[in-house]
DNA sequence: AGGATCCCCCGCCAGA
DNA sequence: AGTCTGGCGGGGGATC
């Protein structure tokens, strides 16, 4: 159970990085339901920390890395370079891994994990303008392009900035379960769940923000999951080719129509799960799967779990 | 649990 | 030249 948070930064430190790893983790929302956690920011000489980017101010931070010690989960901030952490942080990274505690890191921190040899053999990933770098300079990690984070179990790494937050979110789910991980994303004002697999371009969303042309489909879709949803029946619904709109749903949703739909009966079933008393086989065709074993299948293929043991843990009467 | 069938979905290319 | 569309084919994953 994550009950400790430490995140280690020394000069160089990245603000955005470093704030959103204090949001998701540092923050007491135990108001919403949300389990408070003990969490610190740690630096191997207290004091002073110069903030990277030329920002032109420091952070005062009161924590050594001895703090780090009793963390079950250890960040790494993003650093303005990627090369030359702190031994004493490599230390204290491999120390985390060492004693069973899970590391995390956020954009270039991915490199830091790199020296202190925790990739070598997991697979990871980083910024998209990086993770040719990261292959270079750590033959024996297996760097995943283009995914918006990779959970190799002990080691969590995530792509550029923003993707950190849905790592963080996707830790909170996997240790708190779907209730908690959405009241978090609520109260950051954030999309409750990308899955980690989505691309980390997703084009439209920058070009053009205002012209979201599938999101009267996508409302459509998480609407009626329990009907049978073709690709051609949603292709028409939208009034394209199918080509099209595959192509179209890829540059603006950063997915597949098919792996979309489906994350999204997932997501439901985790919802009925927890909150209901349904039996697996009916929550399986209230949220579309033809058969109970599809639902089986994909949950445990993506949450690491059966849906059973997934209520176990998380349902109504979980203890 | 395995195999037949279905349906994605992506590369390719021609046309607007 | 450059962009967008949509039909085709095939391989592979999903479904039953």
């Amino acid at each position: 159970m994550l009950r400790d948070v430490a995140v280690l930064v020394w000069d160089g430190a990245l603000p955005f990085e470093l704030g959103l790893l204090c949001e998701s983790w540092g923050l007491d929302r135990s108001e919403h339901g949300v389990p408070r956690l003990d969490f610190a920011v740690c630096t191997p000489r207290p004091g002073p920390v110069r903030t990277g980017l030329a920002l032109g101010f420091s952070l005062d931070v009161e924590h050594g890395l001895d703090r780090a010690a009793s963390a079950d989960l250890v960040c790494v901030s993003a650093m303005q370079g990627h090369a030359g952490a702190p031994p004493e942080v490599l230390a204290t990274l491999r120390a985390a891994v060492e004693r069973g505690a899970r590391v995390l890191s956020v954009c270039s921190g991915a490199f830091f994990l790199g020296e202190a040899g925790l990739l070598d053999g997991r697979e990871c990933t980083t910024h998209w303008l990086h993770t040719d770098e990261l292959a270079a300079r750590f033959p024996q990690a297996r760097v995943v392009p283009e995914v918006l984070y990779v959970d190799s179990g002990q080691v969590i790494t995530s792509a550029g900035s923003a993707a950190g937050l849905d790592a963080c979110l996707h830790l909170w789910r996997e240790e708190f379960g779907a209730r908690v991980a959405s009241a978090v994303a609520r109260r950051m004002v954030v999309p409750p769940h990308r899955d980690g697999g989505q691309a980390q371009f997703i084009r439209s969303a920058v070009v053009e923000p205002q012209c979201e042309t599938l999101r009267p489909v996508l409302d459509w879709v998480t609407e009626h999951l329990d009907e049978p949803l073709s690709v051609d029946d949603l292709a028409r619904r939208a009034a394209m080719s199918p080509r099209t709109f595959a192509r179209r749903f890829r540059d603006e949703v950063g997915t597949t129509p098919h792996a979309w739909i489906t994350a999204q009966r997932l997501r439901r079933a985790e919802e009925l799960l927890e909150a209901t008393d349904r039996p697996v086989e009916r929550i399986a065709t209230d949220v579309g799967f033809g058969q109970a074993a599809a639902l089986r299948h994909h949950f445990t293929r993506t949450r690491g779990v059966s849906p059973q043991d997934y209520r176990r843990t998380f349902g109504r009467r979980a203890g």
